[in-house]
DNA sequence: CTCTCTGCAAAACATTTGCAGTCGG
DNA sequence: CCGACTGCAAATGTTTTGCAGAGAG
């Protein structure tokens, strides 16, 4: 039951300052490359195994790009919040949808269904990207 | 530029009866099990195919799973609308979220975000779902 | 020393694609 | 007849897992 202690390596360590070093949501294959580039070597598996432990301890948020892969990104927050993402360059904000927990739990509700959890992703195009597209897509 | 014509055949035509007989979202290895059950001889990749094809035409609804794969499922109407799906069962129910697309919208251009659109999915437990599971998780 | 973590490669999965034969219109 | 459609299997791409060795506490 009681979850096991995480050790301190040098690995973790460079997951957490890639993290750390962007606000954009990466894949694990991003992290992994990333860290390959600042010649830390590390191993895919080992990235997929921490991020992932990261997540369950809360530390990361994660979102589902639109192909399907997870992304993840620190919590900037302990709240419940989404995220606006850019679909061309990545960038992220976390927005607050003030009333939207409590309003999603009602509609839920409302259909008989209880434990009620929701995913809400806005993808945009964010101001420089859509300065530097023009009108043409 | 014009969409290539689409022929009627037995596996088309099977793939949409699958999906007229349920009101549950189903993943393609769903509907290509069901195939094979019902003794329809039919390829996975056509299926893949097909569901593709109907998604593309516009006449399927597409969402992914907790796990991120596409699941598909007719849509009831043409206007843009959200899903209730039963986490246990699969079961969903379309739910409306009056102002939410104005909302979202402003939300985007708040941050300077511009052709903002979103995903919002609603995950629960259905009302048979959570009489029979109790009150333990 | 003990037990978690790591790396590598194979495995597991979902989905796509190449190709030659089939069949709808 | 023409070419879209089909099945199969190989190819892809992501994420997980098995196992023996390394290192944190």
């Amino acid at each position: 039951m009681s979850e096991p202690r995480r050790r301190t390596t040098r690995q973790r360590l460079a997951v957490d300052a890639v993290l750390r070093s962007t606000s954009d949501f990466l894949s694990a294959q991003q992290v992994h490359l990333r860290l390959r580039e600042a010649g830390e070597g590390i191993g895919l598996a080992t990235v997929y195994r921490t991020l992932g432990q990261m997540f369950e301890d809360g530390r990361l948020d994660m979102i589902r790009g639109i192909d399907g892969e997870a992304k993840y990104r620190f919590c900037t927050t302990d709240r419940h919040h989404h995220h606006l993402v850019c679909r061309e360059c990545g960038s992220a904000v976390e927005v607050d949808l003030p009333g939207t927990e409590t309003w999603m739990s009602s509609i839920g509700g409302d259909y008989g269904y209880t434990d009620v959890s929701h995913t809400i992703e806005l993808f945009g195009r964010c101001g420089p990207c859509t300065t530097r597209a023009g009108g043409d897509g």
